[in-house]
RNA sequence: GUUCACGUAGCUCAGCUGGAUAGAGUGUUGCCCUCCGAAGGCAAAGGUCGCGAGUUCAAAUCUCGCCGUGAACACCA
């Protein structure tokens, strides 16, 4: 908004001076104490213009400041060497965006140029296994993804793409069968005892890995009894997970699974042979996906292993097919561990050379490794690493230890605390570097920190409540620096969430509303509004404060952050 | 081995579509509660931006080489 405005005035200026540039680019300043916006496009055109860059910026300034318009935007435009022109705002220009952000819905940012359908896939949760850390860091960073894209204007549809056609299905109906449990009285402990036990005898014993494999066979080509099995242990574990999701305030459109794909397995199938891409290789079943310009050799994909079952890949493309049959995204987004960027790859350029979806459709959003304190990564697959229920349980308790006052708090609003800590903690971090994972994380709250976020939130909702605003606006003045420093904060809102639709990164407005926070808490510090004589003043904050609290408050919710009732 | 990612303050990290004096948090050392909540504020100290070249008026940022760390590399997900 801001900036747009002032490169039509460059735009208008280079015009006039016969600069035959096609745009210009204004950014925010990295020098706070001489500006608030800067110009570098000077350097850019000395070459084009054969002219110094300070003569060109002169130039330019001097052309601004001669405009009659000019006080209506800015209070201070100036050349300074070797050709930067700094940029300082008007009160009138920055209280005019804001009282018009205010105005508006999401604060006036506009609607996406093409509003695309965009798929999220962000789940992954295993039926009959416990989650752990590295669900929770997909369900928060993918549940914040969807968010953004949808506060930015797009259509959403998220899938938890549950695995529950696995291996540890066929596990758990054996160690079932051999208990003689009745069906129906099945329960989450039952799953929780049986399915760790028999993962550890199945290491153990080939044989009965074997035997679990045969069953999941069976069960996968449709046998009745198995089936009944797997409904019931689909039911009672979902109900686990989606409780869990519920805790973390995680929610999924669609709560589709590899069982769903593979009803899709022989359509999928037909459209690969019809493009003449199913080739045999060593018994199995392939897609070469490689491609003369890799610099890598890029392994096939492999569609049906040798002995006819089908894997990951597989019903990965099911899915695909299926998706882009019944919704046409415009756009497929995955969510995993960046470890897999290979199979996503392989899974992109089939669906790309069979016509399914081009290759430009998805984008596979690999986040770091969740580590230990060693550096090395949980483990999945022996029940080692700690389940996430009691890991959530444990930061609780930390919490209510943390302070006397927690202890007659609210379940709720500590499970919001809860939820604050490790949200923030974790999308304030760029998604893309490795994450080691400490508990200690879990119960931090000073600092650049999730409850810092809704503390300050909680305190000028208590200023503003006693401040009766009625209609009045953001009014034309600007008192002092902590107060001119509040709202150019504001203002840079639609610079910083464009920046984090276009690279799905949370993180970016994990940064921002802190600095909100740390200048909100400055202003508040200094500039005392109880019993103030200027009453104009004391509504001008008011309303500026009031906000600021609504920004920070749709920011927390972009990052799945609730607020609490009182901390 | 090949490919990719990463290396910034004691620690955890921002900054990377090139711009002016490289920023936060934490930790360390001080100060600030008769004023709207101290889960807060203010200040100090702390840096060869892994190393070396190159491109440029300008490099933490782009290119190349080296060193170090990690990941991936067809019938697991």
């Amino acid at each position: 908004m801001v900036v747009e405005q002032i490169e039509t005035i460059f735009m208008d200026v280079f015009a006039k001076m016969n600069i035959g540039a096609e745009s210009v680019r204004i950014i925010l300043s990295n020098r706070k104490d001489l500006c608030d916006y800067q110009c570098d496009e000077a350097f850019k055109l000395a070459k084009l213009l054969h002219k110094s860059p300070v003569e060109i910026a002169t130039e330019i300034c001097k052309q601004i400041q001669e405009r009659t318009d000019f006080s209506s935007y800015f209070k201070k435009i100036e050349c300074v060497p070797p050709g930067f022109i700094n940029i300082t705002l008007s009160e009138e220009f920055i209280n005019r965006v804001l009282e018009n952000m205010s105005e508006k819905e999401r604060f006036g940012i506009p609607e996406p140029a093409k509003k695309e359908t965009i798929f999220l896939d962000y789940g992954g949760p295993n039926v009959a296994k416990p989650l752990h850390v590295g669900h929770m860091r997909t369900a928060i960073i993918g549940e914040s993804v969807k968010r953004i894209l949808s506060y930015a204007g797009h259509k959403t549809i998220a899938d938890v793409h549950l695995g529950d056609f696995g291996l540890q299905i066929g596990e758990v109906i054996y160690g079932m069968k051999e208990e003689n449990l009745a069906l129906e009285d099945v329960t989450i402990a039952d799953l929780d005892r049986i399915y760790p036990a028999m993962n550890a005898r199945c290491k153990e014993s080939p044989e009965l890995k074997e035997t679990c494999a045969e069953i999941t066979k069976e069960l996968q080509d449709g046998n009745l009894e198995y089936r009944k099995y797997w409904q019931k242990i689909r039911e009672v574990s979902c109900q686990d997970i989606l409780e869990l999701y519920k805790y973390l305030d995680v929610s999924f459109d669609l709560w589709l699974g590899e069982s769903d794909a593979y009803l899709h397995i022989p359509k999928t199938e037909a459209l690969l042979k019809e493009k003449n891409l199913l080739q045999e290789s060593e018994g199995a079943m392939v897609v070469d996906v490689s491609k003369s310009t890799d610099k890598k050799e890029i392994p096939p994909l492999v569609f049906q292993k040798s002995n006819g079952a089908y894997l990951y890949a597989t019903t990965d493309l099911a899915t695909i097919v299926d998706r882009m049959e019944k919704y046409h995204p415009d756009k497929i987004l995955y969510v995993t561990d960046l470890r897999q960027a290979l199979h996503f790859e392989q899974v992109f350029r089939t669906c790309d050379l069979a016509g399914i979806a081009p290759y430009q459709t998805f984008e596979h959003l690999g986040y770091g490794t969740v580590n230990g304190l060693d550096g090395k990564p949980f483990k999945t697959r022996n029940g080692d690493s700690p389940k996430l229920q009691s890991l959530l349980k444990q930061a609780k308790d930390v919490l209510i230890a943390k302070k006397d006052s927690n202890q007659n708090r609210s379940e709720e609003d500590l499970d919001i605390l809860v939820n604050a800590i490790l949200k923030f903690a974790d999308l304030s971090n760029n998604w893309e570097r490795d994450y080691i994972f400490d508990i200690s994380k879990f119960s931090e709250v000073v600092g650049k920190t999730g409850p810092y976020i809704l503390y300050t939130y909680l305190r000028i909702d208590k200023i503003i409540q006693n401040i009766d605003i009625g209609t009045h606006k953001i009014g034309n003045r600007i008192y002092n620096s902590y107060d001119r420093d509040l709202r150019l904060k504001l203002l840079e809102f639609e610079i910083v969430f464009q920046n984090a639709v276009e690279s799905r990164m949370p993180s970016y407005l994990a940064d921002y509303v802190y600095d909100i926070c740390v200048l909100a808490n400055a202003f508040y510090q200094n500039n005392h509004m109880q019993g103030l004589e200027d009453v104009i003043k004391q509504k001008d904050w008011a309303f500026l404060l009031t906000l600021t609290n609504r920004m920070i408050k749709e920011l927390l919710s972009l990052l799945v952050i609730k607020i609490p009732t009182g901390m």
